[in-house]
DNA sequence: GTTAGCACTCATTCGGTGTGAGTGCTAACC
DNA sequence: GGTTAGCACTCACACCGAATGAGTGCTAAC
């Protein structure tokens, strides 16, 4: 069975009508109102097609059709018209953005609450990361006489740091010649040949093995770094405006979801195709059990060269992906041109690195 | 009008009941549940005083009366009862301050969770604060050309970066020193005199003014730091579990407050009291529009001498307000000491500070 | 292929009727 | 004076049946 031009129509029809109302649409309302020329009986045989082929479904007998996630799929892919922003929608997307400019996290924080204003859906934002991550610096900063700090400055200019304990911290002189050491010692070897490190610094410091080793240790973790990337989510109370989560365990589902850090942001992670595009996951195709009512429409974000982060905008499957689209394919385009212009600080370490 | 034993013990049934039930109570159940040796129509008279001194309330005639938010305060003040927590509540929240010793971060977060399972209401932590704050340790840390992180350990060993942009960035070595003069000038004046570290630093480095400066700022605004506290909220979702909240307006009022990071922190520090105790405010006793028809439990922990931080507990004016009383207690107690036993790196200080 | 007509389904709304938990008041009782 | 029994009254809520109406599928005619 192929769908002809009138069923492609039909199927708009619905989609667009339960965007808007959340309630399920009839042969007769779409005849009345969209003008296919036809009577409602032939739609009625076009919707009945058009449910065989799982492109929409009827909640109950005697009530209307609503779209299924495959219809929601096939009007994503191919029928969804672009939409352009408001002058309004635009400028508030670019002030958002020239205003908080310089603090990335006060940034991202600030987007968030914008899209979450302009698309009443909810917005989830992670900080920058680096899939492959190198080091620019280390230094040790003393912070009492068993501890001191590991400061560690990653290829893509994150400031982090480790709390590291020893039986007996040294001087801070001492710390200090450690932590150049360091630092030459990783400018030496690659990152991948750790071996090579620890040994050399072994070598140097044997008294200092404790301190030493649980200073790789750091430097790892900051390299892997998949643990405990920041997290902000804006517009949490929009998800009560929506009907289909009206049902109280349909809305605690999502709330739950908002708070399993770990598998949203493997969640944004997942197919790993860093394309420049807007992508979108439309109910069960999102594997998190929570979301399977809700769309989620994400799009990265570049910081520096290599390292990028996500926005994801949280909603019911029957979403406006239209406007979602738009705002998150502007957005994107304002942040990227922003943080250009910052990391034009780089121009130094071109002929040292990998 | 006074309040004799046997209205006591009506206002305690009132609300004992209505906390478990989130029902309104009527003379006859509590005649026939609470053997008060009265007939109804006694406690019918005696119900009918209650309500003359605003202690309990009718939400409409012919219904029973529930407890008003000076009903509740008069409890908690003078006849709760102190609970003590069975063995499985204790060793839950024993095992996750142990378990996650070491990582502030990552314990708060877990202790929130813990709480959270305990209590079935929201929780809300903020991280260690300290009101008057020293430096213990300053670190520039290149970047690249022309940036830098400022690290900065605080007196209460928190550690905090900013990034500071200059139109050259000094190499490493010219860091050090500058990092160097600036711990030793932090060291020979006090923090209150601001001035004489500027000067200090502007005739050593007069070449590497804007540096100075922004360093300068980087600190004061470590110090003040009342800026961007972290803050982990847990079981949001179990908001959604109440029936007073089934009114989704008042659902989205909870949720609304959760994202105003900046006022429920003030909200938390308000009273400056800092004693030891843990802290009730009822209904419309916080000055949240918010959170009016929330009761919120609160107490500091303490980290390091001066430097706490707050759990909070939110739930309905019809919280367990004893359980949650004795949780925060009991979790206040397991944090101290671990944290006690972590702040032992202390005696090399105590001669060179203020 | 399209349409009109028809029988049928079923969620939703609406009015009416009990039901029961609750109250306040009064008069009698100890 | 405090306590109690009794009674009339209120009112949210649940339940029921009928009416409504949006929607469907099927069939036969165009």
């Amino acid at each position: 069975m192929d769908l002809n031009d009138r069923k492609f129509k039909i199927l708009e029809a619905i989609i667009n009508d339960y965007i808007q109302t959340a309630e399920p649409i009839g042969s007769r309302t779409i005849a009345k109102k969209y003008d296919l020329g036809v009577s409602s009986a032939t739609i009625r045989n076009d919707m009945s097609d058009l449910e065989e082929l799982g492109l929409i479904v009827q909640p109950h007998t005697s009530a209307g059709r609503i779209p299924s996630d495959r219809g929601y799929r096939l009007y994503v892919d191919k029928m969804m018209q672009s939409r352009e922003l408001t002058q309004e929608e635009a400028d508030l997307l670019h002030d958002v953005v020239e205003n908080n400019v310089g603090q990335i996290d006060y940034l991202m924080q600030q987007t968030a609450k914008a899209i979450a204003a302009l698309t009443n859906y909810t917005i989830v934002v992670t900080e920058p990361k680096s899939p492959k991550l190198n080091i620019r610096h280390v230094q040790l900063v003393p912070i009492d006489s068993v501890s001191a700090a590991a400061v560690i400055v990653t290829e893509n200019k994150a400031v982090k740091n480790y709390v590291i304990r020893v039986q007996q911290m040294p001087e801070t002189d001492k710390l200090n010649l450690i932590s150049d050491a360091m630092n030459k010692a990783i400018k030496s070897y690659s990152l991948r040949d750790m071996e090579s490190i620890a040994g050399t610094m072994l070598q140097s410091f044997p008294e200092e093995k404790e301190l030493v080793t649980k200073l790789l240790k750091a430097i790892l973790t900051a390299v892997r770094q998949n643990d405990n990337v920041q997290f902000y989510t804006s517009g949490v109370d929009n998800i009560l405006g929506f009907p289909e989560f009206s049902n109280v365990e349909k809305a605690k589902n999502v709330f739950r979801a908002l708070e399993k850090k770990d598998m949203l942001i493997t969640l944004f992670d997942k197919d790993g195709s860093h394309d420049d595009d807007v992508r979108i996951m439309i109910g069960g195709e999102n594997n998190m059990k929570e979301l399977q009512d809700c769309s989620i429409v994400r799009a990265d974000y570049h910081y520096g060269n290599d390292s990028y982060g996500t926005i994801g905008v949280i909603g019911p499957t029957r979403m406006n992906y239209s406007q979602t689209v738009s705002v998150l394919n502007a957005i994107i385009k304002n942040l990227d041109n922003v943080i250009k212009t910052l990391s034009k600080g780089d121009n130094k370490n071109e002929d040292s690195g990998g």
